[in-house]
DNA sequence: ATATATTGTGGGTAGTTGTGGGTAATAATC
DNA sequence: GATTATTACCCACAACTACCCACAATATAT
């Protein structure tokens, strides 16, 4: 299966154990390129969710952090609240990660969690939560998904 | 046959069997270029159908979704339903794929489904769907065809 | 017309994947 | 230093999926 390497697509179910892991779909696995050495990096999103990208995408965001200026205000916080909740995990034999309370709470996750593919990283999201932010999408004007579409030919 | 390489046309009848396995028409296998490794991308279509696209196809998309960032609400959006409910797969040596029981449902798919190729991708209809949509079609003003017209010369 | 290849459909089997829990190693607390 | 808590590593098993083979129907070639 030759997708691009850490790109993601697709949804998937699957359960919180009670030591916070939780598996990793098999096709995300497998698209990880070698030199993550199996390690991902998960984060607060800037949704009610957790982001989780290969180790060496998160290489790439930390570069562009750098750039950023601390003389103002909204770069600091900015580059604040990307990081300060961040942390590295490895695979285990099984293919799981385990997630720490923190970002477990942000999340508000319980038992069961939608993993979903983002592309460049990926989301992990409590069912309800995800459910009720679809239901807002929805009332997002179109236009600006109109706009989107013209530059995207699907 | 030659025509052009990962273009579809024509309309075909297969039966979708107990595991979720279609037959792909074998004039669209052939129009597969090489580097699709036999790979096609399945996922939900703006009608009720399914829209599968060959994988290099699809990566084009992917580009495209990469460059926009992930600070805008519209964005996630837009990249979270447009990439959500799709899948790889490959064709097995019989020619078919296996489609996820998400994407099923959601074109209503039953026993029997109808292929279609749409130039750059592909579609899969339920029939008796895909009849009531023809029937609205036809009311459908014909102005709307008349300003298309001004763009695609038949 | 007969033989040969291709295509569409079904099903069995072996390997992979998802989930739970147990045990040892490490860190934290008293 | 002893005790407790936390984390990492390992094994077990059920469920699922990918892979393989079989065969009938159709198309193509001899």
């Amino acid at each position: 299966m030759t997708l691009n390497k850490n790109t993601f697509i697709g949804e998937y179910s699957y359960s919180l154990d009670a030591k916070g892991r939780i598996n990793i779909p098999s096709k995300f696995r497998n698209a990880l390129s070698k030199d993550n050495d199996q390690s991902l990096v998960a984060t607060r999103g800037m949704d009610k969710c957790i982001w989780v990208y290969p180790l060496v995408s998160w290489q790439l965001i930390e570069e562009e952090l750098k750039k950023l200026s601390s003389l103002s205000t909204v770069n600091r916080s900015f580059i604040r609240n990307t990081v300060r909740h961040a942390s590295i995990t490895q695979l285990d034999k099984q293919g799981r990660i385990a997630l720490n309370q923190n970002i477990i709470n942000f999340a508000g996750l319980t038992k069961k969690a939608l993993i979903i593919g983002m592309v460049n990283k990926i989301e992990i999201w409590d069912p309800s939560i995800l459910s009720t932010i679809d239901k807002n999408s929805e009332k997002i004007d179109s236009s600006s998904f109109d706009e989107l579409s013209d530059k995207i030919i699907l």
